[in-house]
DNA sequence: TTGTAAGCGTTATCAT
DNA sequence: ATGATAACGCTTACAA
């Protein structure tokens, strides 16, 4: 009951080491090696370890075991937000790969405050966790990273490169899943085909921006500036720019979309003004194939960019060195009716 | 460069407390007071630390912090599938709740397998966490948590009660939800509704089927247990079961579904049927609105619960005593079109 | 206000 | 093979 009796335990009552050896008549680093599953201990010895171990109802102490080893058999890892679906999967491969190496994993969102983004990345550093997978904010200088990075602690960026830092990277090749995109659609027929860009994740944006253009060039399309405009993933905003794109002369025939909260804000939106307009967007989600029309998607699969993060990560946990990598994963066309609808067949407005 | 240099720093080079209080030339329990932001120390000595701080690019070991004083600010988090929509949901506003106490979350998925589960969980308890929520998969024994929970940790339960235990726990009304969407199909005509009830999930499922039942009743709808049928939330075994429904004497006019997962199982069941029938699903959904016809839901907010469950957690790591909690919040019928259809305007089979 | 010293529960080193 | 004993980096009496 009391925090210091005889009967030992730590300040909450569990056993410790301590306990467990007296109650085994052994000394405490024979104790040590029973837990930590080392050699060199007689079969009797091990027994009543092991016996003393299951009456106390004994598990060691993560803590003491981390700040003696160095190694907390964890990682972090920031996203900028969680109940993204496409963030939601990456978490959750991670997690996998975690859990196959016995390790844990901290999540955190970072959310879209640059500020706040940045506290949330010390405040996990200052865990010293044996590595990190981030998607970071964009307008965040990670400069203050290297001295982590430093001490040797491996960080994997996924999603867009790091601000002010050179460092492991793994993310999809935007260019060209956006150039495939417009292809699609151009080989439906399409001459006209509008880009309604994302205005959050720059990076990414601008990217999927600058492939939606090589696509046009590709498909011998006019370079047609107007046709690119930028939303926030929000239903009205979109409702006006589509209608500005409508009301343009040679009107877009068909839309390309640059993440999926927009795919779906634009969906939404069309749904609104009564309009039926062909539509590749990047990013899958769950249901496109569920729409009508079904939608047409570029998908870069979350899982996989987890998947490959964690790998890496965990080579680098491992000891790996040498330079840092970059791995560009592809992406795949996933056709599904709603870019194929030639230009003719289009109703409403 | 080597591993005991007179420079100081850990093992991984990292300045401690010692290399601090050495630069500013004061004691170590100066800086540890600095650090920790305690009162009493003198202006001057203050911007020593300060600046030594700043110098060596110190940051505390929040390890050996937390060995000494026995609070790891870090909850766990365990649920069954980390990318589910409602369960990231549930994650992001917990997470959250932990930000604003500056605490951080350890997360687990679960998974289907009992045993792996049991195993999840044994690692997250043996971090000695400040305390954990976790949704349990229901074939567990959750008895060995006692042990942790004697030493004063507390788990609160979200979804559906542990097996072996009195706990806090926050869930739903499932009973009432379900009676909910039966009430409201009745109300627009339907006679013969059947209900499509997940088979994942026992806890769930069994408490929305009794809802089911007394919704039924409620409504003067006689009681044919014929109408109830059990499905893996995969589009073929949907086809199947509702096939038979179909071809029952008095063919159900409307259907409810007891989770999303099945919800968007159906929905693409009947599509491949080529069948519309009227729907009300529990579980709200994204793009639930953007279907054709939009699908009717009883809504239960992962994030109002996961919210519930934090404030009543970080309460009892506060300290709270007293009984076991149980927290029922209530759903909401989200009528978007497709439970308002009434029978005779429905088309095709 | 400040510093010294004794732990927290482990693991690692070194005799035995 | 086994057991003292000294760290690991921090907090906290207790002294000064």
């Amino acid at each position: 009951m009391s925090k210091k009796s005889a009967d030992g335990g730590d300040a909450a009552g569990r056993p410790t080491m301590k306990d467990v050896a007296r109650r085994a008549g052994v000394g405490l680093s024979t104790v040590s090696r029973v837990v930590s599953g080392k050699a060199g201990v007689s079969a009797a010895k091990h027994a009543a370890v092991q016996g003393a171990i299951d009456a106390l109802g004994y598990s060691r102490n993560d803590f003491a075991h981390t700040l003696r080893t160095g190694s907390a058999r964890t990682i972090g890892l920031a996203v900028t937000k969680i109940s993204d679906p496409f963030y939601a999967q990456l978490i959750e491969a991670v997690e996998s790969r975690a859990q196959e190496r016995d390790m844990l994993v901290l999540v955190s969102s970072a959310g879209d405050d640059a500020v706040e983004s940045e506290r949330m990345l010390r405040r996990m550093l200052s865990r010293r966790l044996d590595g990190y997978i981030v998607v970071a904010h964009e307008e965040v200088d990670l400069a203050f990273l290297d001295a982590e990075r430093a001490a040797g602690t491996p960080i994997v960026f996924v999603d867009r490169p790091p601000r002010g830092l050179r460092a492991d990277l793994v993310l999809v090749d935007n260019e060209r899943g956006a150039a495939d995109a417009v292809a699609h659609l151009a080989r439906a027929g399409h001459r006209s085909i509008a880009c309604v860009a994302h205005i959050s994740g720059r990076y990414t944006s601008e990217r999927r921006q600058v492939g939606f253009r090589r696509g046009a060039r590709e498909a011998g399309l006019a370079d047609r500036p107007e046709l690119i405009v930028a939303v926030e993933d929000e239903v009205q905003t979109c409702v006006e720019a589509l209608r500005e794109l409508f009301a343009l002369p040679d009107p877009p025939t068909a839309l390309f979309t640059t993440n999926s909260r927009t795919t779906k804000a634009v969906i939404a939106a069309l749904r609104l003004m009564g309009v039926e307009r062909a539509l590749v967007g990047f990013d899958d989600f769950e249901l496109a194939g569920l729409l009508s029309p079904p939608v047409t998607t570029i998908a870069q699969d979350p899982r996989t960019l987890g998947e490959a993060a964690a790998n890496l990560l965990f080579e680098r946990v491992a000891g790996l060195a040498g330079p840092e990598r970059h791995i560009v994963l592809g992406t795949r066309l996933i056709a599904r009716g709603s870019g194929e609808r030639a230009p003719h067949d289009v109703t409403g407005l």
